[in-house]
DNA sequence: GCCGTTTTCGGCCCGACTGTTTTCAGTCG
């Protein structure tokens, strides 16, 4: 049990709770999960050291929860709840369906998973339930979509540590010489299904032993001699391959894919005289094998320089390594600082500001933004006209204490309805950067929600434009905009977009990304860091910016320190 | 269920918006 997994329970008992319709237990419930993931000392220790309850949060029941968890692996009363109320709690990621509406559905119709809400709705019963009505139906049946859409698919901050590991120990037993993990982990797409891994064994009975037989292992889907399927106790789904060491090039192009990419390369490989399969290119006249043990041989006797798996999409990549114009993508080495970090002074934010400066200093950064919330919405407090001054002369005194790192003050400021701001362009004017986000009123026309972000990003003291499309993964769609317009003016006015890298916005994607710097606009990477970990997010907004195709001349934290700070001159 | 210069009980964020109502309930941020 680490403190993820106790978190996740208590943000279930709190759900259930709501459902139920108890008051107050859920938020306690809730808050002692964000504290307990925010912890920087693992659970179990502080349990050992009888010192749960110093945890903020934390009282006498949740304490004792938080120990038979600990000892037994389970909890009883959340196996009560979950007996009293057996909704599936992926029907409460439903968008417009609350703890209410969902009690109401499962108790009058008797639905509790999101395939029986389907069904509920397409038979019209929904509608008929009192305080529902059609329009109520249609708000449902849209959050149902956007959770379509990445149904059965785990973010890859969730599988990318799972593929390292299974990976490791193939490579640990001996019984692989070579293990590569393929398919969309490799392209870094930012949802995945399952992972594709590649193998070379000289003993291929013995290595699907070995595999089938992980400790990780939960259920055996398929197993033979070339591919065995599992599921591990996670529920991630695995597919390893063996294949001959003189083809493990081939089948790794093959099995990295994707589809489109891979369709597109046999095709030039068939204009050239040649067949592509996973086993190697071979002439079409006879059989000859020409490429295969690795990649870089296929795409050289293609006429092609070697492309980076996030390339892999059939967007002009082909085209590109055929004229030897594929981008240099950015690096992690490449990046100087993040600038996009909330420290304690947001009201969500658990970061004290030297411990943001020690953990840039870590990571090797020469700059880090400290970018809390101004006057955001709802219950986040934030920084107010009257702090900025306070919030600027803290940052200002820690500098004087390091050498290689400057922490820059920054807010980000809340673009209203009509694309201003609350803080006064003076407060603005003090401080070292200003990123600016949309946080309420998402449901603008295009039109209007375009002239808004317009009036941001030309607004001079406005750096960057914090996750622009106001996307969330899995939960919210993007907001209408028009891009063309948004470019142009990015461009103009020397405003950079954000590629915010935390996991839950992914905001640019990689085609916006893409766009964006076709029409020569400069791209921020940060991470919206609520708490230290999340700094670990700038490698998934990397991977992403890759996906992209962005370059280290694209992204402004890539800049030196001091061409980062004549370059927020505008 | 937690917490405390409101301190061992009583309070816990709250306004905007939408849809379903006929004065309000539910959801979201």
């Amino acid at each position: 049990m680490d403190n993820e997994e106790i978190a996740k329970v208590f943000n279930k008992i709190a759900d259930l709770l709501d459902i139920k319709g108890v008051q107050f237990k859920p938020r306690a419930y809730r808050r002692a999960a964000r504290e307990i993931e925010s912890l920087s000392r693992g659970v179990v220790e502080i349990y050992r050291d009888g010192n749960l309850e110093n945890i903020p949060a934390v009282g006498e029941n949740i304490a004792e929860k938080i120990a038979e968890l600990i000892e037994t692996d389970g909890l009883e009363y959340l196996e009560k709840l979950k007996e009293e109320i057996p909704i599936d709690p992926g029907l409460l990621k439903v968008r417009n369906l609350g703890p209410k509406k969902a009690k109401k559905i499962w108790e009058e119709l008797g639905v509790t998973t999101i395939d029986q809400l389907e069904k509920a709705i397409s038979e019209g019963k929904v509608r008929e339930l009192s305080g529902f009505g059609k329009k109520s139906e249609k708000n449902i049946s849209k959050g149902l979509k956007i959770v379509e859409r990445t149904r059965g698919k785990y973010l890859i901050n969730e599988v990318l540590p799972v593929g390292g590991t299974i990976k490791g120990k193939l490579l640990d037993s001996n019984l692989f010489d070579k293990v590569r993990v393929a398919g969309s982990l490799r392209r870094h797409k930012y949802l995945i299904g399952d992972i594709d891994i590649l193998g070379t064994s000289l003993n291929p009975n013995k290595a699907m032993d070995f595999y089938t037989g992980l400790e990780e292992v939960d259920e055996v889907i398929s197993k033979g001699e070339t591919k065995s399927s599992v599921r591990l106790d996670n529920d991630i789904r695995i597919d390893l391959r063996l294949v001959a060491g003189d083809s493990f090039g081939a089948a790794s192009q093959y099995f990295t894919g994707s589809q489109p990419h891979n369709v597109r390369l046999r095709e030039l490989a068939i204009s050239q005289g040649y067949k592509l399969s996973e086993y190697g290119l071979f002439r079409a006249d006879n059989e000859e094998k020409v490429a295969g043990e690795t990649e870089e041989s296929i795409y050289e006797k293609l006429g092609l320089n070697w492309i980076p798996p996030e390339l892999r999409e059939d967007r002009g990549e082909i085209d590109a390594a055929k004229m030897g114009k594929l981008p240099q993508l950015i690096t992690e080495g490449d990046v100087n600082g993040d600038l996009h970090c909330h420290s304690t002074r947001s009201g969500d934010g658990k970061n004290e500001l030297a411990d943001l400066a020690d953990e840039a200093a870590k990571r090797g950064y020469s700059y880090l933004a400290v970018t809390d919330h101004a006057d955001a919405p709802g219950v986040i407090s934030g920084i107010k006209e009257g702090d900025v001054e306070e919030h600027i002369a803290q940052i200002r005194a820690l500098n004087e204490r390091y050498d290689d790192v400057h922490l820059l003050a920054g807010v980000e400021a809340n673009v209203q309805p009509d694309g201003s701001f609350r803080l006064s362009d003076g407060a603005l004017e003090q401080l070292d950067i200003v990123v600016a986000g949309v946080h309420s009123h998402f449901d603008m026309e295009e039109e209007g929600m375009t002239e808004r972000l317009l009036r941001a990003i030309a607004h001079r003291e406005v750096n960057i434009v914090a996750h622009p499309t106001g996307r969330k993964v899995g939960e919210r769609d993007s907001f209408s905009l028009n891009w063309e317009k948004v470019f142009d003016k990015a461009r103009e006015c020397n405003t950079a977009l954000e590629i915010n890298a935390s996991p839950s916005r992914f905001d640019l994607d990689d085609r916006l990304i893409k766009g964006a710097i076709d029409r020569g606009v400069k791209l921020s990477i940060g991470t919206d860091s609520h708490q230290l970990r999340h700094l670990d997010f700038m490698q998934l907004g990397i991977y992403l910016a890759r996906r992209g195709w962005a370059q280290e001349s694209d992204v402004i934290n890539a800049l030196r320190y001091e061409e980062l700070i004549s370059w927020l001159e505008k």
